[in-house]
DNA sequence: GTTTCACTAAAGGCTTCAAG
DNA sequence: CTTGAAGCCTTTAGTGAAAC
């Protein structure tokens, strides 16, 4: 079949994206379209032209959609349509480029939502190309191969493509998601580490576990590492360390600006993580002269959020949340003791997010 | 020679689980 | 309940190679 594309001729029109067209055994004809667009909406159309009729033995083709200018549609839309989703940015002027144009997109963890249209994107990309796995797209094929695999997936979605890229090779990487380290697994790990330094995808390989998974278990493994309750002496060490690190007298906040490394490095007994998690949570909280977490707090805390009239979680600014709160130990803190709270609610999972949890201080929340 | 692409490394963050 | 450990996830800052 022959297609043609008029965008060189028609003014105000340019070329968005390309959808695939395919087939069925009987004959049917099926235009693969981004999830956002309908063909009834009046925002594109389609413009083709066909010899004979008929599509090639190969039975897909590209045809390109014309869409109006992003100035003529609404907000709305224009997100469908935002470079966000197509562009590979990764540094910070891209991203302040983009924002200053006025584009607006999704960070943070991924809402079920979202998950969603990746998923079926994901399936119809695969099924128009007869494939059965997606795993074979993303680990077999090569570059030139799932050239525009990622752009396709990530329709529909507000986010950068480097984002939908991570997230897919996540989702589909089996050495994900094994679970807890054998202490086998963990002599393994520490002699292949000998051998190959920070060759994680190496170690990895050699262990049945993702890059990222053999990375993370290393950076709690310090050969001098303690466990357990933290003495008063560790305590202590830690608190010395990380004010003079930031340059600040006991008893100031501290919440950034820190190499936990290098505290680790000076506090000896205990790893990178272990330090952060332990200032963060309890010592600078602590050492700023804080206050205990009241039942009146949770209240507070479920009115405050439920005001915030927030359309997602992710915007909530926990740092704002948490200034002035003298029981609140850090902003990552707060936000848990949010998420302990939502638990307390039957089929919390099934309740996306929608600012409105006022019903909770006075039925499912009884404390 | 500069920009873009595809990807990696490091660090910080989030969530779950289990023990006390 | 709270805390600590663990594992998975996201962000930021790069890099080498290809494309322009």
């Amino acid at each position: 079949m022959s297609s043609a594309s008029e965008d060189k001729e028609a003014p105000g029109l340019e070329t968005v994206n390309s959808v695939t067209l395919t087939q069925d055994s009987d004959g049917s004809i099926i235009l693969h379209c981004p999830p956002n667009v309908s063909e009834n909406d009046g925002s594109f159309e389609v413009t083709m032209t066909t010899a004979d009729g008929d599509l090639s033995e190969d039975s897909v083709a590209q045809i390109q959609i014309l869409q109006e200018d992003e100035d003529s549609l609404s907000p709305g839309q224009r997100t469908d349509v935002s470079p966000v989703s197509q562009a590979w940015f990764t540094t910070k002027e891209d991203k302040d480029t983009l924002a200053n144009k006025g584009h607006k997109w999704k960070q943070g963890m991924w809402s079920k939502e979202e998950i969603d249209i990746l998923m079926s994107n994901i399936e119809r990309y695969v099924k128009g190309r007869g494939i059965e796995d997606p795993a074979e797209i993303i680990f077999e094929m090569s570059k030139e191969e799932r050239k525009d695999f990622y752009r396709s997936v990530a329709w529909g979605l507000n986010r950068p493509l480097f984002a939908v890229y991570r997230r897919v090779l996540r989702m589909y990487d089996n050495r994900n998601h094994v679970g807890k380290y054998k202490p086998d697994e963990i002599e393994k790990l520490k002699a292949l580490r000998e051998k190959h330094g920070n060759d994680w995808a190496t170690i990895g390989a050699a262990l049945g576990r993702s890059a990222s998974s053999v990375k993370d278990r290393c950076r709690l493994m310090k050969d001098t590492c303690n466990t357990g309750k933290w003495t008063e002496e560790e305590e202590r060490r830690l608190a010395e360390v990380v004010y003079e690190m930031a340059g600040v007298s006991p008893g100031s906040a501290v919440t950034g600006g820190v190499s936990w490394a290098s505290v680790a490095d000076q506090v000896r007994t205990r790893s990178e993580k272990q330090c952060r998690s332990k200032w963060l949570n309890y010592l600078n909280w602590k050492h700023c002269g804080g206050t205990e977490w009241t039942k009146e707090d949770d209240l507070n805390l479920i009115h405050t959020i439920s005001e915030l009239q927030v359309e997602d979680e992710n915007e909530i600014n926990w740092e704002d949340l948490a200034g002035g709160w003298s029981s609140v130990r850090s902003p990552q803190w707060l936000r848990s003791k949010w998420w302990s709270i939502k638990r307390q609610v039957a089929n919390h999972k099934e309740i996306p997010f929608s600012g409105t949890y006022t019903p909770l201080s006075n039925q499912s929340y009884t404390n």
